[in-house]
DNA sequence: AATAAAATTTAGACAAATCTAAAAATATGT
DNA sequence: ACATATTTTTAGATTTGTCTAAATTTTATT
């Protein structure tokens, strides 16, 4: 399997995820930066390959084995991704660029114990699950911080409110993208929230809740 | 710079390490083995580009900037064995396929980052010395542990007893290729020698001090 | 349903890196 | 020094992944 065969399933299967049934050869070129073309020469290689199930004209769709290389390519990108920030101290925005270049080394011993090193986390940065080594993916949701369960937890992914005073209010208190928030407790009286981050408990009220994305399980 | 031009001034620098001057056509296909016809065709555009010189039929040799080139792979090859054997505990004989595909990424970043995450570590697994960023590389010399000052530090690389009974005692005192050895103290009346090997402090024989060999500064 | 617009494929070309087979240059042996 | 062996280069082909431009198929519009 070449690196860009893994690039064009791993593509395939990000715009399949969202559509579910077929993908359309002008959507992977978009994707991809690359012309139609292109694309439709590495669909039929794909497709001989055994990888893709394609007839002409009609799109193009991952078979299992397809699927199978697409969640390894992703799962090895976003675990690469968790060593950069948790071990590297790279911020959430720096690294995908680097990531599409690790997720493309060979050994599968590698991946076993950069996973074990992690402590087998189940999430990259962005919040997205990472794929089980026997291609087990955990759905996600996204939902405002004030919508979790108590002791539930989620991983932050955005903001709704994304103005400058909200920015910097999440900064003095040291809420990031990408950190794990758990909610401990939940008032009654005025819908403020309990929340652990990062082994710290921090009181936080409805306001901000309510404009804080998270992804959780 | 691509992929396989970094494989090339790699190869010519490990080459032209030991003989000094030029490198031959041969010599480079077999230590990438590949035909001496590719290797001409490289050679003839890293000419172009300015990493090699090179006259035909006379050989080649790497330029300042080719050299510049070659050490920053071998620093990138020689931290991720670094970081493969002691994050991820691999031993020391699995690594370098793995850090010949770690080599080509590219980010300085990365590298300045991993570099810090391990410590800026001076010598790879094998005892190799890893070259400064700014392309300094130190000196080494493989010794038998018994040459060694007090106070001297070597890195473990191999041994001149290779008998079943001497690994096994190597193995039962947990003395492994790469560990870091220095020697504390050594006594006249039988030559025997204390040495610290990973935070432990042991006495070792004249006669098996004499039958590992270690790279130095 | 006919035509225009958009998407997709084909045909042919190109660059990178390699190969085989043959030619040219250099080195070696007596 | 001359013939032979070895090394190195050239010429032409191949593979992978890409491109442009033209042709074809599908979709949308009236």
């Amino acid at each position: 399997m070449t690196h860009s065969e893994e690039d064009y399933l791993k593509a395939i299967y990000h715009l399949g995820d969202m559509e579910s049934d077929t993908v359309s050869t002008n959507a992977i070129a978009e994707q991809m930066d690359t012309k139609p073309s292109s694309v439709t020469d590495m669909i039929r290689k794909l497709s001989e390959k055994g990888y893709v199930s394609y007839k002409k004209y009609q799109g193009v769709s991952l078979t299992d084995v397809g699927i199978e290389k697409a969640l390894s390519v992703v799962r090895k990108h976003r675990l690469w991704e968790v060593f950069l920030v948790d071990k590297l101290d790279f911020s959430w925005d720096e690294v995908h660029e680097i990531a599409e270049q690790l997720e493309h080394i060979k050994s599968e011993k590698l991946i076993d114990r950069l996973d074990k090193h992690l402590g087998f986390p189940k999430f990259d940065p962005h919040g997205d699950p990472i794929p089980s080594k026997s291609g087990i993916l955990a759905k996600t949701t996204k939902k405002l911080l004030n919508e979790l369960d108590i002791n539930e937890t989620g991983i932050c992914v955005g903001v709704k409110d994304s103005s400058a005073p909200f920015l910097k209010f999440l900064d003095k208190h040291g809420i990031a993208l990408g950190d794990v928030i758990t909610v401990l407790d939940k008032e009654d009286f005025d819908e403020s929230l309990q929340i652990k981050i990062k082994a710290k408990t921090i009181l936080i009220s409805h306001q901000i809740a309510s404009n804080l994305y998270v992804k959780c399980e």
